[in-house]
DNA sequence: GTCTATAAATAGATAGAC
DNA sequence: GTCTATCTATTTATAGAC
């Protein structure tokens, strides 16, 4: 018993230490352009040794897939119809931002997955996306109908803050490169908060 | 000299074949995740035959990329001084994104090598684009001071511009997975219209 | 200029010893 | 659970006939 809890507890490193390794290289190269050989020296275990653990390459990286869209709603989910709108609103762009500088791996991972045509993942686009940004847009309408935030389209709004958020993530390298020694998210918290005050003020 | 013209037509059009074929795939899955052998298929020759127009995947690569970045900083650079500050950045936003929908594959190509840490187009993003940037950001700047527009900070106004018109190119199956039948760009350009007057306004 | 054949290296995955 | 060795397929690139 102490023995199968021992071996589960390395199971459990050792898939975690492959998942960390993979998100570093997938989120750089995509899924094609990565391969095993890159992740198990990665992790630094020896490539069969990371196939014990996960069957395929194709099973890695759907296992990273899996778990990040649910993540990546989170702060969409969070938007409350009964909070004051621009509040709202401006607070899930910064969450959103939020995410994008705290997890850019995570950011990458999933534009080059898009960027490739979204094969392992637009099943869930048209489904569990598309039906929260229904569901949301709705709410977003109910408030600009009502007068509580100008008149704006609210599938637009929403990916003008996935844009404007993760540009800072998935362009990282060309932001700095512009910026120099400033920090690529030095000064977008307060641009994006002037302008989704501005676009959203009656 | 009729023979050696009808020769180098033939080369001209093939060397044009090979390239279109590369940015439909490069642009598609990244350099390291297309092959050779996909092209060549694309483009309707023999992989031997391709590597006799190009001397390697990298130089088929590199001849897109090297045309690409000026294409792409045209419209930047199109901005004017001497114009009305307010209708210089809308019309620079609206050239963008007619861009993005007129050369998605362009914009996707560009994008998956940003993703990728840029390594074939970093000296050009930290010299060719951040000097342009640079200069531009001035014009910006003395309009805001002169206060014919909002105060707003000019880099990352352009990295909202990029980001935002770029979106609708670089994401478009995820936008048409949102919006179902709707064209992704149907009410793009009247909401970043919307959005602009808005943020520039005294 | 274009093709078939093939070299040389790399990639995903498996076998089997320990 | 981890390793070495290896299989099979793929990939970049070259050789050489036509």
């Amino acid at each position: 018993m102490t023995q199968a809890r021992a071996e589960t507890r390395i199971q459990r490193k050792n898939k975690e230490l492959i998942l960390e390794a993979a998100l570093e290289v997938f989120s750089t190269y995509g899924f094609r352009g990565s391969t095993l050989d890159q992740i198990a020296a990665q992790a630094g275990l020896s490539k069969p040794n990371l196939l014990y653990y996960f069957p395929s390459k194709e099973a890695v990286h759907k296992e990273l897939l899996d778990g990040l869209l649910d993540t990546w709603l989170d702060p969409l989910r969070a938007i409350d119809p009964e909070g004051d709108p621009t509040q709202e609103i401006l607070g899930y762009m910064q969450r959103k931002l939020e995410m994008s500088r705290a997890y850019p791996r995570e950011s990458r991972l999933f534009a080059n997955e898009i960027l490739q045509g979204a094969p392992r993942i637009l099943d869930a686009l048209k489904g569990e996306l598309k039906d929260l940004v229904d569901a949301k847009s709705q709410v977003i309408k109910s408030w600009a109908d009502r007068g509580l935030i100008a008149d704006v389209h609210p599938q637009h709004l929403l990916f003008s803050i996935w844009s404007l958020t993760q540009h800072y993530a998935d362009f990282e390298v060309q932001v700095e490169a512009v910026l120099g020694d400033e920090g690529p998210f030095d000064h977008a918290q307060e641009f994006l908060d002037h302008l989704y005050t501005r676009l959203l003020k009656r």
